[in-house]
DNA sequence: TGACGACTTGACCATTTGGTCAATTCTTGA
DNA sequence: TCAAGAATTGACCAAATGGTCAAGTCGTCA
């Protein structure tokens, strides 16, 4: 149950070790195809020992979904009302873009497990999820009240957004190939953070005045 | 190599049953975590039977992608040149959409390939896949040109497509927890997918005339 | 320094895996 | 009708799998 305080930092060592490595083989062949020996492998340890700190593969593939969903959550807190729906989208968008790029895996490992039907997860789908749903929902209703967004569905304005940032990790190698064989630099993935931030927002922004920074003048 | 032909009904109709089956295995957990036996198990044959049609698992996975990649292809060929933006873009979202509803297990597996670093259709990425970008970048590129939508990306915006469209396959999961514990209905989905057409259109077509379909005249 | 718990690991095990095979039962065309 | 090919399948196999275990080594704290 407790997993914090230093421990011996042995202990400490291995668990991260074994961590990143099932967290990359998770994200790759999901649960099913992922192999003990293989993670094992991959974090240059003997299967037993493996199993000296996580007895069994399910227990592993729970504590990394867990991890991902906190990380994935404290970030998600953000779009807060009573700013402008512009601010609090590219704000929101920006951050699930960071995410995607420093914490691919973790979406990769989301992506499957929903896949293969979320049986681990439902749990948080229809609490956590479902309640941040319903909460930003009314955000995104109120700004569509006052005028400052076109009525869109909410859900389906949050797809989008899932949608396309997580594009970005869980599509990584689709879109290394399209880039010309090598990974989108952080130049590029920056230039790409903003066009998606920028399409987004237009998508859902009432706007004589265009929602993009160099503010020409329409002819 | 010839794959068509009438053949015996009872070759046909086996290797069909054989192929759908392995189609929803794969798109579930994957080409390591798919099991012949399973397969087997769901198309209502013996293995030994199984293995009669098709020699080996991974045969049968070629055999599935391929399918998913021609399906695919032949709709992802619209969004032809001197139509209007909006016009050739509501057209192939929407084709991606119908697509995402109609063979949303082809999308799974294609997902699933790419997250596992794509190691079946490398040459199909280079090739077919990186030629349509490359085509339809002209495309985007002339109508940026000719000032009928803002100056976007265009790889951006196919990522935004492909991720949005998609994600009503791959996260069909996610997608019905959040609508009520059941999936889309017709309706529902036909919502979504006006929802759909309508963000995208509007976040890169320049439109001082808004892009709605219910022309309100703006106050 | 020594004892005790933390850590390590090769060998092992039952089960599952992809795949084979030979014996058998259809189907079908001449 | 009957022979030849097509289809079926239970039994089987070697390899890989998740997991165990006992015999050790190491770290640390009194």
């Amino acid at each position: 149950m407790q997993v914090k305080l230093p421990k011996t930092s042995i202990r400490a060592d291995n668990e991260a070790a074994i961590l990143a490595a099932a967290e990359s083989v998770f994200a790759e062949v999901g649960f099913k195809g992922a192999t003990t020996s293989e993670i094992a492998r991959r974090a240059a340890v003997p299967k037993a020992n493996l199993h000296y700190y996580f007895a069994t593969k399910e227990e592993l593939y729970r504590i990394v979904l867990q991890r991902v969903l906190t990380v994935w959550l404290s970030a998600a807190s953000s779009m807060d009302d009573n700013e402008l729906p512009e601010v609090a989208l590219a704000r929101y968008i920006g951050m699930k873009m960071d995410l995607s790029r420093t914490m691919p895996l973790g979406s990769q490992i989301w992506a499957s497990e929903i896949m293969r039907g979320a049986p681990m997860i439902q749990d948080f789908l229809e609490k956590t999820l479902k309640e941040w749903v319903s909460d930003h929902e009314i955000v995104v209703q109120r700004w569509i009240n006052e005028g400052k967004i076109h009525p869109v569905s909410p859900k389906a304005l949050f797809f989008m957004i899932w949608a396309t940032t997580q594009h970005y990790a869980d599509f990584a190698t689709q879109i290394s190939v399209l880039n010309g064989g090598t990974p989108l630099s952080d130049e590029e993935f920056e230039a790409a953070r903003l066009q998606v931030i920028e399409m987004i927002v237009r998508s859902v922004v009432r706007s004589p005045a265009d929602a993009s920074n160099s503010g020409l003048p329409k002819s």
